[in-house]
DNA sequence: CGTTTGACCTCGAGTCACTCCAACCTGCTA
DNA sequence: TAGCAGGTTGGAGTGACTCGAGGTCAAACG
């Protein structure tokens, strides 16, 4: 499982893989001998649902809260958790917005093209 | 209709929407005496439009596209009404992909929000 | 009548989240 | 032995805003 292997698989790019784990998104990735990041099926998971956010519009910084929970060192497993299942609901309230923007702009694209087409 | 009456109308901010008319998006907006730009209501609806566009994710090159065929000068009125026609059933598919993607993350965020709530 | 307030103006710098690039290394094939 | 594919790094560049400083003007307050 190279970079690009990753990549393809959670539709992230290299490069966005990098940078994530510089901002201390993704777990410890190990290293093959030639320096080459290996990811194991755990942290491909994790990546799958990284790109899962990302491409659905939330922010660095509250998949960085989401990612630290995750990832990071919890004297309080419980707390973290509960911290995770609110980051995770008001992202679905954001969906529910950006669903809601979406089907009004399709509505006036339909109108509209429409519109434009029947001369 | 001052700059901040276009801006809560439209769900631009003022800074985008200045930002908008410096790039050649907006027709020309006139101003009164002290400078203040006065927005009539066909520039009003044409922000309402940008803004739907880009609350979805029109990036600002097709906005830009999309702009100066409705607002330059056309040598070929049908040619352009073609252009803006083609431009928007892009974004229509856009949209579809779009949908798919959120629709898809807010059956893992329910799924996952289910399983953290279930103990 | 002076001054404070508030809404606007411009210009330039700053931010977010990537994205691209140059220069380099390593193992494999011809 | 040279070329190539596919990784590595650090750093610069991009898209689309967003913010802050400093300025003007008209109306309201004391």
């Amino acid at each position: 499982m190279t970079i690009n292997d990753a990549a393809r698989a959670s539709g992230l790019s290299a490069d966005t893989i990098r940078f994530y784990e510089r901002e201390g998104l993704l777990p410890p990735i190990p290293r093959d001998g030639r320096g080459w990041r290996v990811f194991p099926p755990a942290a491909l998971e994790w990546l799958v649902t990284l790109g899962r956010l990302q491409r659905t519009g939330m922010p660095l910084s509250e998949m960085t809260a989401f990612a630290r929970s995750a990832h990071g060192p919890a004297p309080d497993a419980r707390a973290e958790q509960v911290k995770r299942r609110d980051i995770l609901a008001a992202h679905a309230r954001r969906l529910d917005a950006k669903r809601a923007e979406i089907d009004a702009c399709a509505a006036y694209l339909a109108h509209k093209i429409a519109v434009y087409g029947k001369d």
